[in-house]
DNA sequence: TATTGTTATACTCTATAACTATA
DNA sequence: TATAGTTATAGAGTATAACAATA
């Protein structure tokens, strides 16, 4: 081979970086402000998955997509309930289970707050070409494919 | 213009992925199980810091580089003293300051830890043309930096 | 008086264990 | 007896406030 690939020492800074700007930077809490929601970060990301999800979802469907322990996702669905985002229902196939969907209220807030943060994503890239926009958006996805299942061998 | 760039809405699920695959895949908990580091995952984040850095630094400045409170720093040099992986001399041009320094048990854990996460990563790229590697570097540095001076403004 | 660092305290997020109700 | 969800409790990580020492 002539030519060498990317040195992997150089990816790590880059990587830290991007969490530390996706955190550190009150994005989220900044969008959660304009858009008027009342709610948590977490609790946030109950509505999200929920919108994401496009149907209502039992509590450990939600659990699952965001990879966490169940009991977090019931203390939240307190108080989005409270605050008129989600309703419970229970289960009509299954007297156990009980669905989780979004009241009108919610899918709105949920659709606002989305707006807002992919607002900030246009803008970061809207003087890129569409050639390295696509390019970006290819090979990020393959590189968290990649990383995940080079992950889950370990396992 | 004749194309279409990137669709944002495609870039957030990615970065949602990217972001539980390295915090949930307890990476950096193996990492160290591995190199046999008895320390906690701030606490690593101290060690590494310092050895980027390449210099002793004051407790300020590693507060600043990681982006965290100072108190949490003071905190987690107790830990890493104890074990003795950084040392506390007080800064000879300023004696309210002192400069935290690793010590070689402390660089040769770090310098291994560091080579077990890049190994992840080189192998997660492993199978990639040279060119997509170089690509995705350059493209993945210019989003960060991009994304981080489009947030700065807002402030 | 301003700055460096430490101590003490509290808050947010997440996990585990024990319990209730339905299948 | 197994499963869905909830309640209760505990732990990790980080922030803010109050303080001590030096400039």
């Amino acid at each position: 081979m002539s030519e060498s690939g990317l040195d992997p020492a150089e990816l790590l800074p880059h990587l830290m970086r991007l969490g530390t700007v996706l955190n550190r930077s009150r994005l989220v809490e900044r969008a959660m402000e304009n858009v008027g929601i009342a709610i948590d970060r977490p609790g946030l990301t109950v509505l999200i998955t929920l919108r994401m999800a496009g149907r209502p979802l039992r509590v450990g469907e939600i659990a699952g997509r965001m990879e966490v322990a169940g009991p977090h996702v019931t203390r939240h669905l307190h108080d989005l309930e409270r605050a008129g985002l989600v309703r419970r229902v229970t289960d009509p196939d299954d007297q156990r289970a009980r669905l989780v969907e979004l009241t009108d209220d919610g899918a709105a807030a949920a659709g606002r707050y989305l707006e807002a943060v992919l607002g900030r994503f246009t803008a970061a890239v809207a003087d890129w070409s569409g050639d390295d926009q696509r390019t970006f958006g290819r090979l990020l996805s393959r590189f968290v494919d990649d990383l995940q299942s080079q992950l889950a061998d370990i396992d």
